[in-house]
DNA sequence: CACTTGTGAGTGAACGTTCACATCGTTCTT
DNA sequence: AAGAACGATGTGAACGTTCACTCACAAGTG
């Protein structure tokens, strides 16, 4: 009968019980609101708790609830703006349900990204909603059909069994794009992609691709690559620029690269809108401030994100679609100056 | 005896154990990497983990070990820059020491943000990082004392008891800003402050107006309010340049407030940094972006965040400091075009 | 009056680990 | 050759909850 606690260690509920003189159970009664308490005992255990400080140990309960009201959520990047407004959002929606949110990114070197969601499971997660980043269909698959809890899958368009994938409707926001710069009299379109996120700057590219040929029937020039930063938005823009001069149009893969495309303009001495148009993808605040301000492919982020939020507790309810599901959100197009 | 358990559950310690034919003692042993077992039964337990997918269960873990290998970090808005890299700071230090992040955003509605703080100890973390924002410090003193694990405060140069508090030293950044401002020929200072966090607007403010008025003997103009962002910026210096028409020099309380500061400039046909020079706080990479681009107090937010991690990890090992500790952090002045 | 129904509270077991200690061979020491 | 020391493994209890029952008693029903 070896005790190990101290003195100093947090109160737990028999301690409760004994003070207010009832047993564990009808504390447990009352911290869950039960209804099956007298007022009279109700009123005791809750004086007693406030006594003893006790705060309910959720591991106790998460043990026997197989229940952590937590998700997991995973990203490349937090500072990513579009990554931090989603992953705010799910906080709040999380909050206002009783749920937390572990956050954490997801890292490469393990295992391509999969060692991250692996340890994520160990805390007991009863939810994961994941940026897919560099992950692959393939990966996302397979840690979907292990994981035994539900997965959401944010911002790719792919049907993978039992995951539910939130995804903006990326071939809208193609013909959004292309059809701003026909009104505004652009032909000449360039795309600026980064190669850090493979699978969904493809789906992304391949819209655009469509949507300028089947409009234009001009050829594309070929596509800069770099990550998705300013700098290397700004990189990719003056090479693509100097390569080929009869461009009059830029799409950058996200906002921070067409802010850099913006700068790249500026710096070849190229008036933006007037000798060539920049639209960039997100929407993010940041994109207001550019000279001249930003116009950009608007996602509802918070949106999704609470989206996410109520399809994981949809899932827990109602069980996972096994052959998987799309949510296609509507994109929309914020028109600023730059296009 | 009522097995609970349905045939989809995940595997457990025991299943493994039966497998492998050894003891859950030993299988534990494998799992946490005791050396205490034979290569042979070693590789048996690891084939048998590999055959049934099985992962350890923290809950489990963390009951019996009062560990649950987490940290919680509070903070108020994720997608400010400047949290979201401390945020990113302490993921990877944490996940370098087999560590987890639980984020939280603190609530003011719930009891002014503590309430908040109360429910992240109920998920049983090791210990919690925090920006203050709107806490008080008694509040954060009350949370030290009742919370049972290491609080670290980042952002607020007060001494707590039983808290380490880490922040960049205000009084050296403030010098180096009022030393820049009359090295260029500024003397007519403008200080633009937000409401949201009175704590430490409270020290910057203090702060500032102390080395204007040891340098240059001008009485300040008075400060005017807003939230920390662009629109309330812009609005703020706007208003205090249309009062104060000798104000030669406006520094804002972060970088987005001095964002906002730039445009009214703009608006006003003000020349940055000729006719009013801006500096702002933080360092965020956007401020790069401002036409003209942003002068600012860089805060090294990773050290702080990885030092914030670190001075956990030590609580945690030898105690944590029952008089409090200030951990003070030298700024830097990112000289850019704007001041 | 006997019988059901309902309300408030208690009991033992179980959740999946790790801890402290015990056990059983083997090998080394003198 | 006997005892000590060590290495590998097993055992029962404990961590702090909740679950599924059970029990005692009072009030309502015919």
């Amino acid at each position: 009968m070896v005790r190990r606690r101290t003195g100093s260690d947090r109160p737990t509920i028999i301690d409760v019980a004994d003070l207010a003189d009832v047993s564990r159970q009808t504390v447990s009664r009352v911290v869950s609101g039960s209804p099956r308490v007298a007022e009279a005992t109700r009123i005791r255990v809750k004086e007693a708790i406030d006594t003893l400080g006790y705060r309910p140990n959720r591991m106790a309960r998460a043990l026997v609830t197989r229940s952590t009201l937590t998700f997991g959520f995973a990203a490349t990047d937090m500072r990513d703006l579009h990554f931090g407004d989603t992953c705010a959002g799910m906080q709040v929606a999380a909050r206002e349900h009783g749920y937390y949110l572990v956050v954490t990114e997801l890292d490469f070197d393990d295992e391509g990204g999969v060692g991250t969601l692996e340890t994520l499971l160990t805390l007991g997660v009863d939810g994961v909603a994941l940026f897919p980043s560099f992950l692959e269909d393939a990966d996302i698959e397979a840690f979907a059909a292990t994981s035994g809890c539900p997965v959401v899958m944010i911002g790719r368009q792919s049907r993978i069994p039992n995951v539910v994938s939130i995804a903006m409707d990326e071939f809208r926001a193609a013909a959004m794009v292309v059809d701003r710069f026909l009104d505004i009299g652009k032909r000449h379109i360039g795309i600026l992609i980064n190669e850090m996120y493979p699978e969904i700057v493809h789906v992304r590219f391949v819209a655009l691709q469509q949507a300028v040929e089947s409009r234009t029937g001009v050829a594309m020039p070929p596509v800069e690559a770099g990550y998705p930063k300013i700098a290397q938005g700004r990189d990719a823009a003056t090479a693509l620029l100097q390569r080929h001069r009869e461009v009059d149009a830029l799409v950058g893969f996200n906002d921070t690269m067409a802010m850099g495309a913006i700068l790249a303009c500026r710096d070849l001495g190229l008036r933006v809108p007037q000798d060539v148009a920049v639209i960039g993808y997100d929407g993010i605040p940041f994109g207001a401030i550019t000279d001249p301000p930003l116009t950009t492919i608007a996602q509802d982020s918070i949106g999704m994100a609470d989206a996410a939020f109520r399809t994981l507790l949809s899932c827990l309810a109602d069980g996972t679609p096994e052959d998987g599901d799309v949510q296609l959100w509507l994109p929309e197009l914020l028109v600023r100056d730059s296009g």
